[in-house]
DNA sequence: TTGTATGCGTTATCAT
DNA sequence: ATGATAACGCATACAA
């Protein structure tokens, strides 16, 4: 391994002289910091990040923890999109990426003593029970911190526009002639309730009476429950016109269940999903989703970071509110032409 | 931020015997290794790993070099089970993930550099096209290294048994009565030869011909590629029984192409899958499909690279094969009752 | 059993 | 413009 010291050696100028030059400090001639940089290029210097990171307690890492509660981790398709952008732009900001677990090798250990062990210069949390001590302690802990979908006081936050994004879907299917519709939806967490509240609202809005029958609590991705609740929706004796389904995955245990009962899409019975943009837009007919900018949210909450960190104790908590797309596919049949 | 010294000084041991008793050095009286770590513990200590890595260089970390060409990245469904488990063992194991990238900030540096620069212990290549020389060089560095799903001379490897896996698909469909199977296969690589490659060779020990027409080179995960050449296969004056698709996406092409030509799945054609256990499952009738094993795979990853980590110049790159699953689905048909 | 001294590679301060 | 020196926090060889 070649160090400055070494380069110093073979260039004959001192080792602080050459840290200086490699930094492009201003106070070295542009002639021998050509020289020096040459030299180093030529033996192959790569600075070492620890030594770096022990003098002057910047890591240039972006501590990102990631857990969810079904334990999809990496592979839960809306936060691995959003973690893959975030790395990119972190990447062009000049941070890496390490991940916060609540372990190191057998121990266990918070996410805070795992954050300052790997001195990051920040954190990213996504994707968990924002309830848990754990979290909340991570969140408080000085060091600077973003979290999506959520908000703490003090830290930055980056939410998909979940009101907004309802509102609109609902208004479009209002708009088909759909009077009667409801809503399958996820487990309670803070995305879910503003979901649900803003379905509420907007169907009040429209003046749309909306039964307790036509609002059920499903879970997140399991298309076996979607498809009974389905079934229970379309028995009902005064059965919905449109139904509203959580996510990509749920809506395809609802199309398999109409299918089943030989009902078609949408001449029997119209459906419409939320932050679908994968799967569901490969089958056909397309479904109409709301499609949460995942991207965009991960770039913004990179930035967001490297802001947090670089301003210090002058930080003011940025809260950005990221739309979503209305996707208009063919599940949607107009009762109203 | 606490360090050895203030414990030293609040217990009035020297900064040595701290540092033994933390680490559970033998020579340290039990009573004083009880009192220290008590202390510690009080004053919330957390080792800096800057400080550790600079003394011992080792800084237990595992690099990851994660970059599709089609890229996807960490949304790659399959790429994404198998990160997800070696981030899983290895963090067990007692190693973090760091990201490694062809950047750093601005610049641009090599796989080779970014791992020096962070002292990863170890690295793991997935999902990158491998004739790359900056892919090489890292597989050469010196570091150590395990491929998935591919060999490096002295680089240990984990593999999906693609030959096996593809043998039993070919095997079961045509004890199903098929004779006539067509292959629409993803684009050119070492995974994808060996398919191709077992897919031939069973059909030739089974007796089959097949023609060039049944062959087709396409892409992974295009359903409009699929799509496209499902058709053709359909429209061929001697059509096939039985269509094998690369992967769910190409599938879900395939799939629509037919239920548009008035098809059904599995009366007038029969399709099968490779590398499907997400979406196609859910669909009805379920794929037919090998699964790959992409749990295990992450996990022998992460305990093999953690193996060449600590033997050192005493390893001996392993090289695992990871047999899939054949999953009966319900879009074969049987000819020969 | 405990303590002293040293150095890992880097940057920052202060002389020169 | 350049260099000598110290220090970051830790682990270790060796002395006591």
């Amino acid at each position: 391994m070649v160090t400055i010291k070494m380069i110093a050696k073979k260039c004959g100028f001192s080792a602080a002289t050459v840290s200086k030059a490699l930094n492009g400090a201003p106070d070295i001639s542009a002639e021998t910091a050509e020289t020096i940089r040459n030299i180093a290029a030529e033996m192959g210097y790569m600075p070492n990040s620890a030594a770096r990171m022990l003098k002057t307690s910047r890591s240039y890492f972006f501590g990102v923890l990631f857990e969810d509660a079904s334990n999809k981790g990496l592979t839960h398709v809306f936060f691995s999109q959003i973690l893959n952008s975030f790395k990119h732009r972190a990447e062009e900001l000049g941070y890496d990426i390490c991940f916060i677990s609540d372990r190191m090798g057998g121990r266990e250990i918070s996410y805070v003593e795992h954050a300052r062990y790997r001195n990051c210069d920040g954190v990213i949390i996504a994707s968990v029970d924002y309830t848990e001590h754990a979290v909340t302690d991570l969140a408080n802990s000085g060091i600077p911190t973003v979290a999506i979908d959520y908000e703490f006081t003090s830290c930055g936050s980056i939410q998909s526009d979940n009101l907004g994004g309802m509102e609109a879907l609902v208004r479009y299917i209002h708009s088909m002639g759909h009077r009667k519709i409801a809503y399958i939806h996820g487990e309670d967490t803070a995305v879910t309730r503003n979901r649900v509240a803003s379905f509420c609202r907007t169907c009040a809005a429209l003046g749309l009476e909306i039964p307790e029958s036509y609002l059920i609590p499903s879970i997140y991705t399991n298309p076996d429950l979607s498809a009974l609740y389905t079934k229970q929706l379309l028995e009902l004796p005064d059965p919905p016109t449109c139904i509203l389904y959580p996510d990509d995955i749920s809506y395809i245990g609802g199309m398999n269940q109409i299918e089943k009962m030989g009902l078609s899409i949408p001449e029997d019975i119209s459906v419409a999903g939320y932050d679908g943009a994968d799967v569901s837009q490969m089958l056909r007919p397309r479904l109409t989703t709301l499609k949460q900018d995942a991207v965009r949210m991960g770039e913004l909450a990179a930035e967001e970071l490297a802001r947090a960190v670089e301003e210090g104790r002058t930080y003011i908590p940025g809260r950005i509110v990221v739309p979503g797309e209305l996707i208009l596919g063919g599940t949607v049949k107009n009762l109203a032409p």
